[in-house]
DNA sequence: ATCCTACGATGGACGCAGTCCAGGTCAAGA
DNA sequence: TCTTGACCTGGACTGCGTCCATCGTAGGAT
């Protein structure tokens, strides 16, 4: 995440406090923030930091591929920094905690022909839920 | 779907206007309609019914099990009245259709021990994306 | 080191999806 | 037919996100 900003300032993207605060918050792994929960944690660190900004930057982010938009429940988004390895996500229905997981092959392989429908097919969320060990 | 009210009503339901009229939009296959679009239909048949009545009976059909509650985007919720068998979803990027699709398998074989975290895993949603025959 | 300016930040208004509530209505059993 | 508690209504309210006019500043040019 360290190199981040300098690839996005070969990129032509200006870097200013607000963003580098942002980049900064969303570093580490298992992270699943939502936009307002990112724009807390920035605001220790920058208080006059504005919602608009987080929505801006997150958004920029999510276009240039350096971070996934993840929406497990019908709630707010989560911004996950892991972008750059395929996986999927493993909740838990008490708490909500996230994990990152990989499973096993690909699951477009399991779609058959006449489940198509004629479209092409591209891509796959899986989401698994569970409960987590603190949950039983 | 012509037996849900009858199923219903031994479940202790009162069968009122609104409700058969809720449970009549949502009749049909391959049907995900959002909360606002079976308010738009329903209040074609009934034009008084209210919002809030679309919306608490759509949460009693999910929450007894007749209906399943469909999250494909960040917007919206949709409403599948397919809820009997279990599926997935294809959905075009293009213009938002959506497929109930049946893959082969069981998603949660491909998720191997070290990567469940403890947790008690139940159940797997898989969103297929792509796009439709009219999308190109 | 300083200046310029286009890109970025601000915050407040706005919009959509969904929930809540007090009061009026009615399905269905007696 | 009567009664009553479950149901419906409309409007206010919340949460999440977007838009916009205006102000500020990063970083190239001098």
């Amino acid at each position: 995440m360290s190199d981040l900003l300098e690839r996005l300032r070969e990129r032509g993207w200006r870097v200013t406090a607000q963003r580098r605060v942002v980049a900064e918050v969303l570093d580490g792994d298992h992270v699943h923030l939502t936009a307002d929960q990112v724009h807390t944690r920035a605001a220790l660190r920058l208080p006059e930091i504005s919602r608009a900004t987080v929505y801006n930057t997150l958004g920029e982010l999510v276009a240039l591929g350096e971070v996934a938009e993840v929406s497990t429940d019908g709630r707010a988004k989560r911004y996950d920094p892991n972008a750059h390895r395929p996986h999927q996500h493993l909740v838990c229905s008490g708490c909500g905690a996230i994990r990152d997981v990989r499973p096993l092959g690909d699951p477009l392989d399991r779609l058959p022909a006449d489940q198509r429908y004629g479209f092409t097919v591209s891509g796959a969320v899986v989401t698994y839920r569970g409960l987590c060990p603190s949950c039983v």
